[in-house]
DNA sequence: CATAGTGTAACCCAATCGGTTACACCTATC
DNA sequence: GATAGGTGTAACCGATTGGGTTACACTATG
């Protein structure tokens, strides 16, 4: 059976991601990851707490330093800021244009 | 041969093809579809115009209207956002954790 | 000519990103 | 055990951006 990404689950925050699967396996704090990204630990620990959000500067500094794509890190952020803007209620009053033209 | 996205050239931003290939084979103003949308005028005035982006709300609110997706909408937003951040320079000073470990 | 419609600008508020400084806590060293 | 250094987080600040409201200039319509 397919893995099933469900409106009512909240996608891995990219920063959760970047801990556990990046820095832990390097042995790698958060020190030493933001000397290497050129940013303030302050920076850095809002992200891995999922209290930031990755940007597209970060998203490139995280690319070269792991050898990524900018991407992999974008997308995430974007599943995240997608879910969330979901669990709102405005948006799903939009109608349809070609089912009621105006 | 293939189409190539180079660094060199901006790609069109979301806000250009909204107006260009939904609203206007549409006969869509400005008003007409910031009403059916939600929002103000001077919010769809700026995406439209290239000066804002497209939030996720927003682009749950285009998927609707439209029939598309919001990813979609994303999508074109990321690459616009991931250009103009690559024409900055610090980012590029990151060294590769496999080259050059701590 | 008067009115309505349209799109943009100015202003305000709120949220977020990023850096600096400071602090509390932990670890390492002597 | 005391001290110094390292670590991660909080508070504050400035800048930017998103969104709405109000106002204005311009255009279209009757």
């Amino acid at each position: 059976m397919s893995r099933q990404r469900t409106r009512n689950r909240k996608p891995t925050h990219p920063g959760g991601i970047l801990q556990r699967q990046y820095m832990e396996p390097l042995g790698l704090n958060i020190t030493k990851l933001s000397e290497r990204l050129g940013v303030s630990r302050k920076t850095l620990s809002k992200i891995v707490n999922e209290r930031g959000s990755i940007t597209a500067d970060m998203a490139l500094r995280l690319s070269k330093a792991f050898d990524t794509t900018p991407s992999l890190w974008l997308n995430l952020q974007q599943a995240v800021d997608l879910w969330e803007a979901q669990q709102g209620e405005e948006w799903s009053e939009v109608e349809s244009l070609a089912l009621c033209p105006l």
